[in-house]
Formats: structure tokens, C-alpha cells, sequence
DNA sequence: CTTGACCTGTGTGTAACCCACAGGTTTTAC
DNA sequence: GTAAAACCTGTGGGTTACACACAGGTCAAG
């Protein structure tokens, strides 16, 4: 089947198949004449394999160092358990960030309901972001 | 001053300044000898004050729109409460997203604990992550 | 004077896709 | 058979907030 075939009988756009062809992640062989992907119903199990992956944190550099490691023959199993040890503590800590953030902005709204817009002068650009305590811990990016 | 000492003064990295200098958040006057870009206490305030913005949750264009509101003397703060009270519920999304993956992994580490290894066969790349139930619901990226 | 620090402009990288474009091929409808 | 729409390819740019690299120029300290 050729690439949409693929990407609709996946749930995913053809856009995404093409990425993880490109990623090196799925290898179609090539019609003959025109060049285009050939995919086999054995690259739309790996395509679900791919996203069983995804969908428990894998990243796609990840998931196709797990991939050569089975292509050839060596088990992926103890990878896979290091990457997702590893990992988990770093989606832990994003959550923690985030959830800071959001009080943050929850407390920002918050006080903010019962304070005047006001105008830019001289000394102030916005009395809402100027009126958020300014503490000294390092802010994260989203 | 210069990038460095602004820098240092306002607590992040020289290429912090410069890359908000580049998106036009800071707007430094040149030494007429050297081009180098110099620095007034306004320019620390509106740094002190950039970093408010993003310990709340802006991100650099949102801050960018804020600055030119102020700057052309318009308040901006009907635009910064709109910003922050569409950002929050898209924050919370995240987090939500977040919390339900960290728990899809340690469901997956709790299982795999008992499972054993194995190695790759025909029809097997690594059982590990095959066993994860197959949801249909879409898996969002980190 | 020499060396190290700092400055500039410019370009690349990070992650996982998404979109655009030019040009070629296939499919569909008439 | 023809025309239009859909699809394919390779290639390049975009998204976010920095961080880093490089070549070349300038400044500060010894």
C-alpha cells in the first residue's frame, strides 16, 4: 500500500508516515516505475508498534535505536526499561513545573480581578505583571 | 552597559539578552565606535520586568505585544488578561496529558517487573511494549 | 605588546511533526 | 480519451526559547 494507505489504516496522517520513514523508522520498498513508498502489512504492524511506543513517552530516536536492536536480533527489552526509568522522572518533573505555573497564573488572575487596568507612564508598563511578587526562583520554559 | 553586564545584573545568560534584543523586546543604542550594543537602567527594568512576564507563563511574542502596547502608550492590560486567561486552561491541558502519560508508564514499569526480556522473532520486536494495551485514544507529544 | 575576555553577525541545533512548493503520477468523473 | 482532482516525490521552511559555534573585530588586564 502507498502512503496514505498506510497513514488512514494507522490513525495517522500521511505526513507522519513520511516523517518516520525519513526518521528511518519505517522502510517501504519503492514501486519501479514512479518510485513511490510500498508499504507491507508487516510495516503497519511496526506503524502500530511505533505508536504503542509513542504513546508510553518514547521519543523517535528512541523508538528507532529499539527497532535496530530488534532488527538484529538483539532484545530491545532492557533499553526499553532504562529509557522509560529514566524518563519518567523527567515527565514527573515537568509536571511539577507546570503545576507550579499554572498556580502561578491562578494566583496572578486572582489578584488581578480586583485591580484597575491603568495606563503605561513613565515608570510603569503594566501594574498587573509589576504587581506579581517578583521571587528569585529560576522560571522554566513551557 | 554592555550584553555581559546586563546580563549579569538581571541574572540570565549574555545570550538571553541577546536573543530578546533580536526579538525585539530590548532595544539597546549602539556605541557610535565599536556597533557594540549598549544598555540603560531602563533596559534592566524592562528586563526585570520581561521576566515577570515569563515566570507567568507569556512567551516571548505575547511579551513583544505587551511592550509595544506599552510603548505606544496603550494599556496593555486587557490584552494580558485575555492572554493569561486563554493560556491557563491550555496549561492545565498539559498537565493533564502529562499526568495521564507519567501514569501509562509506571502502569507499563509496574508490569514489566514480572515479565521477562525475551528476544525478537518473527512476529515479536519487544514484548514489553506490545503488552501495553493498545487504546484507541490519540497520544499527544511531549 | 600579548593574551584572554568580550562583542558582533550569522548560522545550526533541539523534538515531532506540519505545511508549502514544483513537478510528476494516478485516480476519478464525464 | 480528456480534464480535474487526488496523490506522490524531494526539498525547504516553520513552530519555541534559548544555547552553541564560528569568523573576525574590540577591549581590558598583565
Amino acid at each position: 500500500m502507498k502512503v496514505s494507505e498506510l497513514a488512514k489504516r494507522g490513525g495517522v496522517t500521511a505526513e507522519t508516515v513520511r516523517h518516520y520513514t525519513r526518521e528511518g523508522l519505517l522502510s517501504p520498498r519503492r514501486h519501479p516505475d514512479n518510485g513511490y513508498q510500498l508499504f507491507s502489512s508487516t510495516d503497519l504492524e511496526r506503524l502500530h508498534f511505533i505508536q504503542r511506543a509513542r504513546k508510553l513517552g518514547f521519543s523517535v530516536a528512541e523508538i528507532h535505536d529499539i527497532l535496530l536492536h530488534a532488527d538484529q536480533g538483539d532484545s530491545p527489552c532492557p533499553l526499553v526499561r532504562d529509557l522509560l526509568a529514566t524518563r519518567l522522572p523527567q515527565i514527573r518533573a515537568r509536571i511539577a513545573e507546570l503545576e507550579a505555573l499554572a498556580q502561578r497564573m491562578e494566583q496572578a488572575l486572582e489578584s488581578w480581578q480586583h485591580m484597575p487596568d491603568g495606563t503605561p507612564d513613565g515608570h510603569s508598563l503594566c501594574r498587573l505583571i509589576e504587581s506579581f511578587p517578583d521571587e528569585s526562583s529560576p522560571q522554566e520554559a513551557l
